[in-house]
DNA sequence: CTCTTAATGGAACTATGGACCCGTTATGGA
DNA sequence: TCCATAACGGGTCCATAGTTCCATTAAGAG
C-alpha cells in the first residue's frame, strides 16, 4: 500500500481529495500556515481525520499535495504582441492574484510551509518553473525580433517581473496595485534591452 | 503590568530576553517555523517555561521581538564612489546573508512566522524599512550627480536589488551566489537609468 | 453481477503544547 | 542598606493534535 490513492484513485478517493484540498486551501487563506492542524481540515472537509493523517501525514506535506494541484491548474500566457505588452499583461495578472484576499493569504501560506520542508520547498519551486516557462516564449520572441540582445535569458526577464511583487507581498510590504504591476514589467523590460539578464 | 519587562528591564529580565531570543534563532534557523513551540524555546533558553508564555505569548509574538532585536542590529552602507559599487556591494551582503545556512534559515522562518499575524508583519516591514533608508542615499546622491533621472524613487531602486534575490530565496528557488547579486545590482541600475523607477 | 481488497472513518488512546496557581528571586528606588 | 513588588519559575491541570485498531464501504477487475 504505497501511496493510498495511486491504485485506486477514482470515485470516492478523488471527491476526498478534493474536499481536503479544498479545505487546507480555504485554512490557509483564512488562517494562515500557523493554524493550519489536519484535525481541523479533516472536520471541514467532511472527512475522516484517519484518512487525512494517512493520506498525507503532516501539515507540510499536504501542502505539497496542494502545490502539484495548484501546478495543474496553469493559465495561458497573453500575446498581445510586444514585449511590454505582454509582460505588463504577466506582471498584472500576479498582481492581481497576489493582491487579492484570497489568493494573496493562500500564496504567503503555501510560501510560509515550503519553508519548512524540503519536499514542500521542491513542490513550490515546480509550481514557478511551470509559470515561467509558459511565460518564457514572449520574451524568446523578442529575442528572435531583435528587441532584446541576443543571450539574454528569458526566463531570468519572466522572473524579474514578479520578484518585486513578491518581494513586496512577502518581505517589505507596501502597495500592491497597478502601478506596482507596471513598474515591475517596465524596469524587467529596461533592464532586459540594456543586457542585464545575458548570461 | 503592561509589557512584562518595561518597568525592570535590566539585569534579570534582560537576560532572559537575550537567551530567549537567541534559543529561538537557532531554532528558527535549524528546523523551521513550523517546529518552534516556547515549551521548546524555554527549555532550550534554561528559562522557565511560564516566562516564556507570560513575556511573549504565541510563537509569532515571540517571533515579532526577534525581528525588532534584528532590526537594532543594522549595518552601515558601503561607500564606494559610483551608485554601481554601492548596490553591488548592497547585492552582495544580501546574497551573503541568504546564502548563509544558519541566517538564510533564519529569515525564511521569520518571513513564515510574519505570514500568520498582522503585528509580525508589521515588524518585518520596520526591519526592510531600516535596511532601505539606510541605503536609500547612494541612490540619492546618484540622482544629484545626474546620473540619475530626476524624480527617480530611490528607495524603490534600493528595494529592486533585493527583491530577485528574496523572490530565489522564497519562491522560484535557483542558485544564490555573487553572479546573481551582480546581476540583480546590475539589473536595478540599467532599469532606475531608463527612468523605470520615476515617480 | 460478484468478489477481492483498497480506502475510508468511527472510537478509544496517548503525548504534549499551552494555561494557571502561587511561592521564590532579585531589581531599582528611597 | 532596606523594602515593595516586578519578574521569574516549579508544579499541576486541561484541551487537543496525532496515533492506533478495526469495522464498514465501495472501487474496479473478471
Amino acid at each position: 500500500m504505497e501511496e493510498p490513492g495511486s491504485i485506486r484513485p477514482g470515485g470516492r478517493t478523488a471527491r476526498v481529495r478534493a474536499a481536503v484540498l479544498r479545505a487546507a486551501g480555504d485554512i490557509l487563506a483564512e488562517r494562515g500556515f500557523a493554524h493550519l492542524d489536519l484535525t481541523d481540515v479533516a472536520r471541514r472537509a467532511e472527512v475522516g481525520k484517519t484518512t487525512v493523517y494517512r493520506r498525507w501525514g503532516t501539515v507540510t506535506g499536504l501542502v505539497a499535495d496542494l502545490l502539484t494541484d495548484m501546478a495543474d491548474q496553469s493559465l495561458p500566457r497573453a500575446r498581445t504582441g510586444s514585449l511590454e505588452g505582454d509582460l505588463r499583461a504577466n506582471a498584472r495578472l500576479v498582481q492581481r492574484t497576489l493582491a487579492d484576499p484570497r489568493q494573496g493569504n493562500l500564496f504567503r501560506a503555501v510560501i510560509a510551509a515550503a519553508t519548512c520542508e524540503p519536499r514542500t520547498t521542491e513542490a513550490l519551486h515546480r509550481f514557478y518553473d511551470t509559470r515561467v516557462r509558459e511565460w518564457a516564449p514572449c520574451v524568446e520572441e523578442a529575442i528572435d525580433r531583435g528587441e532584446l540582445p541576443a543571450g539574454t535569458d528569458a526566463e531570468e526577464v519572466v522572473r524579474a517581473v514578479s520578484a518585486p511583487l513578491y518581494y513586496r507581498l512577502l518581505a517589505a510590504g507596501g502597495p500592491l496595485d497597478e502601478a506596482t504591476a507596471d513598474q515591475a514589467a517596465n524596469a524587467a523590460v529596461a533592464a532586459a534591452r540594456a543586457g542585464a539578464f545575458v548570461r
